[in-house]
RNA sequence: GCCCCUGUGGCGGAAUGGUAGACGCGCUCGACUCAAAAUCGAGUUCCUAACCGGAGUGUCCGUUCGAGUCGGACCAGGGGCACCA
């Protein structure tokens, strides 16, 4: 290696790693009695290859484990796969492949890839989500929750391929079509299990005040989310009496129940209502269509489509005339008509609104289309009771008007009259709802976790018993028809029943894989072979102290963790509130998209550019460039880094990841730039293996060395990683520019130490070039003076309103009268004041004095 | 449609309301070399031949002595929307 002067990474990086591993470096042990710390990046699916985003995010991740470790922390800092999934079947499917051996020989893959990055991982704590040793834990868990009374079963919608006769996942939903029949999708309702995560509405959204160290827009989101608003349930009658009350459905309806019930937050605007709306799936609904043709029309044509809130809420508005009067509670003889309307979700609130065309911009839309009356009762300053509306609804505050006792009241003063109003008339009462709602779980599909539940005809669902556990996926599945080849296993299927000993069928559901990713962090900590976790182990390391993954999971995957935490602590399984006390949710590497001319995504490197730049295929048929996006392995976009590490060696590919973009900003990836990280890597090398030696002080590298360690240190912290390695950058230049000094080598010293979270093996090689002992990972991180931070002299800016003129040096702590007369002695100033006196002088000590003329 | 985020040189980006463009990439010129690679040095926002100066952080408006940073409106791009993970 000294021989050619390099540093070769082909070599030094298996050794070092081979180095690390020998002498189990990264192997946490909880009783080392050294201050713990959990650093946990989000586990990968396995899909084949690792891609950028992977690199980076176990970048960063790594480099807070290797410095905290340096910092003097016992780091339990692990690895695993979030092994089920659709993909798998999807190979099976394709390929004719098993999803196990599929999974399996991707696992090993990605291992190996990680592996060649140099990763300090303690991989005796590996875990697989398709180990039956870790599924057999998560349904012991579930049997937990489930004797706890937080589980139960209900129905629920899903996408229905009506010709495939599946269920497809939404992003298996293409334009309303089912990706591979093309027909289109119908929703239809399917008894499954469900989790009582609305249990924990309150303590969720509150718990977020105290995640100090998670980026607000995460809390914001999950906040949103939860969405828990106040306002007023209450009944609209519906009338008994008048000409309507003949048709067949009307008395239907009123047979089936002779009220309906609304949920609104904006009380206030009562006397605004024009109609009410009740949600296809509404009872009332479903009774007026078992007597009106039409109305069962609509509500089946209302059913197609998927069920994505996207697709549902970008849906013309539709509605339906039931021929139903509710009667206003306030105006015994107002009337309003009842309409079935299909952008009403039976899963919030009551599954009914009453709309108020003037001030919700959803109701101003429907009352438009259907000619219905749009009536102000809110005015603002500069409008009165008789103002119209305009081009559209007005939400916001102001007074009420043509509201009888509410006139001349705040909006918040009116929503609380009309409150208490009802809760004296006893039609209504205040009630906070949510926008969250219960946790689905059950998945038609094979590879996931079995449900360990029983269906017996005698005893309804029973639970497997724990003897039992775990419940395994059979093997011999086949997967050329569509569907859960589980359905049709009919030897796995069949079970008795553990009640009655009757024969039984087992639940053919699997979990949604958020399930198996909502307490792999525990078992990381805790790792028994017969309990999911040791409480008390787990405790020491919980929770994690930095969680590191990408903004995509901001909502769903952290809120499902979050809730099974405190679940598991309702139940007394573990007693810590929040699994994650540090979030940061890196930005997404994102790549440009390619559809070749049969509609099918290439992957980058099956694209050229012609001529004139237009992408074509490898046969040179033309491509058309798609939107940029993250990498994900169904757009094909992904960029294997592989090559580029045996290109580069592992610490040049780290290096390049952390450099540049700030870590929670998406980047677009590209090569540019990566040669400049293998020079830096050189240039690290010729700094400690040329060391020169040399006697003498040099104060002024010294505290350089000195503001670089407070700095990189910072920036490391607060995973600044882009600023860290500009710091660094800028190190390595002052001393390669200092001459030989006892300073300087002590210099190149503590850079080695600085670089080494960044790029391990590279430091290794050089701490051993230095003739240092041992090894850098477990070297002591440098500290650094605060005195020394305090330079002596500093700059001034000198403005003229606002605009610079003139920068001038000058000794700190000038007072403001003798920054002033400085500011104005500069010729600069002279020149722009051509004799005019300032009106007003503005001193900021130490940086910069305004002169506004 | 709803919620969240982002927008600064040719490119990635830096900048507690106080000197916009640190640092890196790329490019240009120079040194070294027979030559190249590697390395080292200088330069590099735009306009103006140059100086002086002017403009400039997606657009428009505002707050302020002073705005990339704060507020409002808009435009563009990205993420999430409960069965992708």
């Amino acid at each position: 290696m000294k021989d050619s002067g390099r540093f070769d990474p082909a070599v030094a990086d298996v050794r070092w790693q081979r180095r690390w591993d020998d002498e189990r470096c990264f192997i946490a042990d909880t009783d080392s009695g050294k201050p713990k710390t959990y650093v946990l990046e989000m586990f990968p699916y396995p899909s084949g290859r690792i891609h950028m985003g992977h690199v980076r995010n176990y970048t960063m991740g790594d480099v807070l484990a290797r410095y905290r470790r340096m910092q003097g922390f016992e780091v339990l800092h692990p690895m695993g796969w979030d092994a089920f999934g659709m993909p798998a079947e999807n190979a099976a499917m394709e390929r004719g492949v098993h999803p196990d051996g599929w999974t399996r020989s991707n696992i090993a893959a990605m291992r190996d890839q990680l592996k060649r990055l140099g990763f300090a991982l303690d991989w005796s704590r590996e875990i697989a989500t398709c180990d039956p040793e870790y599924y057999g834990h998560e349904q012991a868990l579930f049997l937990d929750l489930y004797e706890a009374g937080l589980v139960y079963r209900k129905e629920s919608e899903v996408n229905w391929d009506p010709v495939d006769m599946t269920v497809l996942a939404n992003e298996q939903v293409i334009d309303g079509k089912g990706w591979r029949s093309g027909a289109e999708v119908e929703r239809r309702k399917l008894s499954q299990w469900f989790l009582k995560i609305t249990d924990f509405a309150d303590e969720l959204l509150d718990g977020l005040e105290g995640l100090g160290d998670w980026p607000e827009k995460v809390k914001l989101m999950q906040a949103n989310w939860i969405g828990r608003s106040d306002g007023l349930r209450f009944r609209f009658e519906i009338a008994g009496e008048g000409a309507e009350c003949d048709y067949p459905w009307v008395k239907a309806a009123l047979a089936a129940a002779p009220e309906v019930e609304v949920f609104t937050t904006r009380p206030d605007t009562i006397f605004g209502a024009s109609f009410v709306a009740i949600a296809p799936d509404h009872p009332l609904a479903q009774a007026v269509a078992s007597e009106n043709p039409d109305a069962a029309a609509f509500i089946a044509e209302s059913k197609a489509g998927g069920t994505s809130a996207a697709e549902i809420e970008t849906q013309e508005k539709r509605g339906f005339l039931t021929g139903l009067q509710a009667v206003h509670p306030l105006e015994p003889d107002w009337r309003l008509p009842v309409w079935i309307a299909n952008f009403v979700l039976m899963e919030y609130g009551t599954g009914a609104v009453f709309g108020v065309p003037a001030h919700d911009q959803r109701d101003f839309e429907f009352a438009t289309k259907f000619d219905l009356p749009i009536r102000r009762v809110v005015a603002r300053a500069d409008q009165d009771k008789d103002t119209p509306i305009g081009d559209e609804a007005e939400p916001g505050e102001g007074v009420i008007v043509n509201s009888r006792f509410l006139d001349g009241l705040s909006v918040d003063e009116a929503q609380q009259a009309v409150i208490r109003r009802a809760e004296d008339e006893g039609w209504g009462t205040r009630k906070t709802v949510y926008r969250l709602r219960d946790w689905g779980v059950s998945r038609q599909r094979y590879w996931g976790t079995p449900i360990p539940m029983i269906h017996c005809e005698r005893c309804g669902p029973v639970a497997v018993p724990r003897d039992q556990l775990p419940v395994l996926l059979p093997d011999d599945v086949s997967f050329d028809i569509p569907g859960n080849p589980l359905d049709r296993n009919e030897a796995w299927r069949n079970a008795a029943c553990p009640q009655c000993g009757g024969d039984a069928r087992r639940e053919t559901d699997t979990f949604d894989t958020f399930v198996d990713s909502s307490w792999y962090f525990i078992r990381f900590a805790s790792q028994p072979i017969d309990k999911p976790f040791d409480s008390s182990e787990a405790e020491q390391w919980l929770p994690v102290d930095q969680y590191i993954g990408g903004v995509e999971h901001a909502i769903l995957h952290l809120l499902y963790a979050r809730f099974w935490t405190r679940a598991l602590k309702r139940i007394g399984r573990l007693d810590i509130d929040e699994p994650f006390s540090g979030l940061f949710t890196q930005g997404m590497v994102t790549h440009e998209t390619f559809r070749g001319a049969d509609g099918r995504w290439l992957a980058p490197d099956e694209v050229r550019k012609d001529d004139q730049g237009n992408p074509i295929d490898a046969a040179g048929v033309p491509a058309t460039r798609g939107r940029v996006e993250k990498m994900s392995k169904s757009k094909r976009n992904t960029v294997d880094p592989e090559p580029i590490v045996a290109k580069y060696g592992a610490d040049a590919v780290r290096w390049f990841m952390l450099s540049d973009s700030p870590p929670e900003r998406d980047l677009e990836w590209s090569e540019a730039g990566i040669e400049g990280a293998a020079r830096f890597v050189q240039r690290v090398w010729r700094l400690a293996s040329g060391s020169a030696g040399g006697e003498g002080e040099d104060a002024a590298l010294a505290r350089r060395v000195n503001r670089a360690v407070a700095a990189v240190g910072e920036a490391v912290d607060s995973l600044q990683f882009n600023k860290a390695v500009a710091q660094l950058y800028e190190l390595v230049s002052a001393i390669e520019k200092a001459p030989p000094s006892s300073d300087r080598t002590k210099a190149v010293r503590t850079l080695v130490k600085l670089v080494a979270p960044m790029a391990p093996h590279l430091a290794e090689e050089c701490w051993e070039s230095l003739g240092e002992d041992g090894l850098v990972v477990t070297s002591e991180w440098p500290k650094f003076d605060p005195a020394l931070l305090v330079e002596d002299e500093v700059t001034l800016a000198v403005q003229i309103n606002g605009k610079l003129r003139d920068t001038l040096t000058a000794p700190r702590g000038l007072d403001r009268a003798e920054a002033e007369a400085l500011a104005l002695a500069s010729d600069k100033v002279q020149r722009q004041l051509a004799g005019a006196s300032p009106r007003k002088v503005i001193v900021v000590p130490d940086r910069l004095v305004n002169i506004v003329a």
